[in-house]
RNA sequence: CGGGGCAUGGCGCAGUUGGUAGCGUGCCUGCUUUGGGAGCAGGAGGUCCCGAGUUCGAGUCUCGGUGCCCCGACCA
């Protein structure tokens, strides 16, 4: 018997671990909250980091490096800033055998180093804006950790940009929120919300966090991405001022924005079912596997295999031939199901005599006949085009269906269980926090897109769901990874 | 940091009142197979987490460590 996975329904969260597992995604190593990223999993990293960097580019941004370690008084220079990450970062208090004079934090985050750097390159509003991003890993001392949600030591992308004044960076933090959504919707195929953090969820050190959220399947949210408007706190602490056209002197504006290895989870979570991954189409390193079936004249049937492989390639389509003979075909169904490539090709005897292939979709695990011909990776492009829409479409569907509007805190308490809750909010930390308290759920977002706003009346005022006080508008609530 | 559980071939597990360390799977060799995780035969592979103790004898009992996993509080 081969790898099994534990159903969804039977254990949600085992189903996930046994998946990344068994689809051979990630391992634990002998560290603590830390993982080893196999190259199944790392492929999808790839995809990501390849369509992210791109995007980035072509809004202007470069990439660059900056140093693991951070002294101990660079990190203490904000004050929120280190409040929020001290108490879990890894330290460095020795090299070389040696006791450091300073010791070095290991970074969580890179805002400082950073900062300190800016501090040396800007002086006047000529050196601005400053748009860097850097593909890095960092280290945070998680209490409990989970393979790729949330690991000790994870890999991400961190925007780190400069700006003359506080409304160029708004249109940044902005900007980059709206780049990772059409990244989670267009690539990840997740519908997201997009929108604010209320003041006690955002970031540690700015003034204002917008984040696009994503609704898993067992019905908890996913926090996919952040931007955040820094404002002049971390130019402040840095002492970093420059001179405006006018001649006067101003701190420079901030923002940072990232996604992370996290996004490989909320991936997972989203569209994988119970026989294993299911990957969308454009993250797929290898979207079509073709399995000859070995009888009769083999060698002409591994040859035919190769020739739609080859055709394929060179149509744009990653296509890959798995002739051994270790395994049997049904092996490989199951296999290449477990690892989510998103269709496959049966190839026999019977199918090149008639001049036809069956191809096996693994979103539905339906499959249909092709012909053999020219036309081949047109239909097989179609497919693939298909999966990725419809993978969208099946995962916004069942956000739709698990997103209700609630006026009664008892059936808020009940529905909060099942997905995305809607409800009237009076603006206060202390509902957000008792709500916190009582039910496990947080208000995720505040919406910021029209649509999503408009469908859901969310401006409209009414009364708080938790106090009965007078409230200006609805929020999104939800439990949380 | 609180609560629970686990530690035995690569992986998953069993191991009775303390008495020669086993099963499944995987791996190697050969033959037969191949349209949904193939069959037969042969074979390799173990400081039973670490340390002390009890005992003629400890995977098993006692004490002390360590590590990991799961459930909560913190978090992308």
């Amino acid at each position: 018997m081969a790898d099994t996975i534990t159903t969804r329904s039977k254990d949600y969260s085992q189903w996930y671990i046994d998946l990344v597992r068994s689809a051979k995604l990630a391992d634990y190593s002998d560290v603590r909250g830390c993982m080893v990223i196999r190259p199944n999993g790392y492929a999808i990293w790839e995809k990501m980091q390849a369509a992210l960097d791109r995007m980035f580019k072509e809004t202007g941004h470069v990439n660059a490096y900056f140093p693991l370690f951070i002294p101990e008084s660079y990190i203490a220079r904000e004050a929120e800033h280190i409040e929020g990450f001290a108490p879990e970062c890894a330290v460095v208090t020795h090299g070389g055998g040696e006791e450091l004079a300073e010791k070095l934090y290991v970074r969580p985050t890179s805002e400082t180093i950073i900062w300190a750097s800016y501090k040396k390159w800007i002086q006047s509003y000529r050196d601005l804006p400053i748009l860097i991003n850097q593909w890095a890993n960092v280290v945070r001392w998680e209490m409990r950790t989970r393979l790729f949600l949330r690991t000790s030591e994870f890999l991400w992308q961190e925007g780190h940009t400069a700006h003359a004044t506080k409304e160029e960076a708004a249109e940044e933090v902005l900007r980059m929120i709206s780049i990772y959504k059409k990244f989670a919707e267009e690539y990840m195929a997740l519908p997201v919300i997009m929108g604010k953090k209320t003041d006690s969820e955002k970031f540690a050190g700015a003034d204002e966090t917008y984040c696009i959220e994503a609704l898993m399947q067992d019905g908890k949210a996913l926090q996919a991405g952040t931007s955040h408007h820094l404002g002049q706190n971390f130019a402040k602490a840095f002492d970093c001022q420059f001179q405006t056209c006018e001649g006067r002197l101003d701190y420079v504006w901030a923002t940072s924005w990232g996604v992370s290895t996290r996004l490989i989870g909320a991936l997972i979570m989203a569209h994988s079912d119970d026989r294993g991954l299911v990957l969308p189409p454009k993250l797929a390193s290898r979207q079509v596997v073709i399995i000859p079936i070995l009888r009769g004249d083999k060698a002409a049937v591994i040859e035919q295999a190769e020739a739609i492989a080859c055709s394929l390639k060179k149509h744009g389509i990653p296509a890959f031939v798995d002739s051994s003979e270790q395994n049997s075909p049904g092996w490989k169904f199951a296999e290449y199901e477990l690892q989510g490539i998103p269709l496959r090709i049966e190839l026999g005897p019977r199918d090149i005599a008639e001049k036809k292939c069956i191809a096996a979709r693994r979103d539905t695990l339906e499959k249909t006949e092709l012909t053999l011909d020219d036309s081949l990776p047109l239909e097989v492009s179609e497919i693939l085009n298909t999966i990725q829409q419809n993978l969208y479409d099946r995962a916004l569907l069942f956000r739709a269906e698990h997103t209700v509007e609630v006026s009664d805190y008892e059936e808020f308490k009940h529905s909060v269980e099942n997905g995305f809750v809607i409800a009237h909010w009076d603006g206060t930390a202390e509902t957000e926090a008792k709500i916190k308290e009582e039910t496990k759920a947080t208000i995720r977002v505040l919406p910021e897109e029209d649509d999503y706003i408009s469908a859901y009346a969310m401006h409209e005022p009414g009364t708080c769901i938790y106090s009965g006080r007078p409230a200006a508008r609805k929020v999104v609530f939800a439990k949380a990874y």
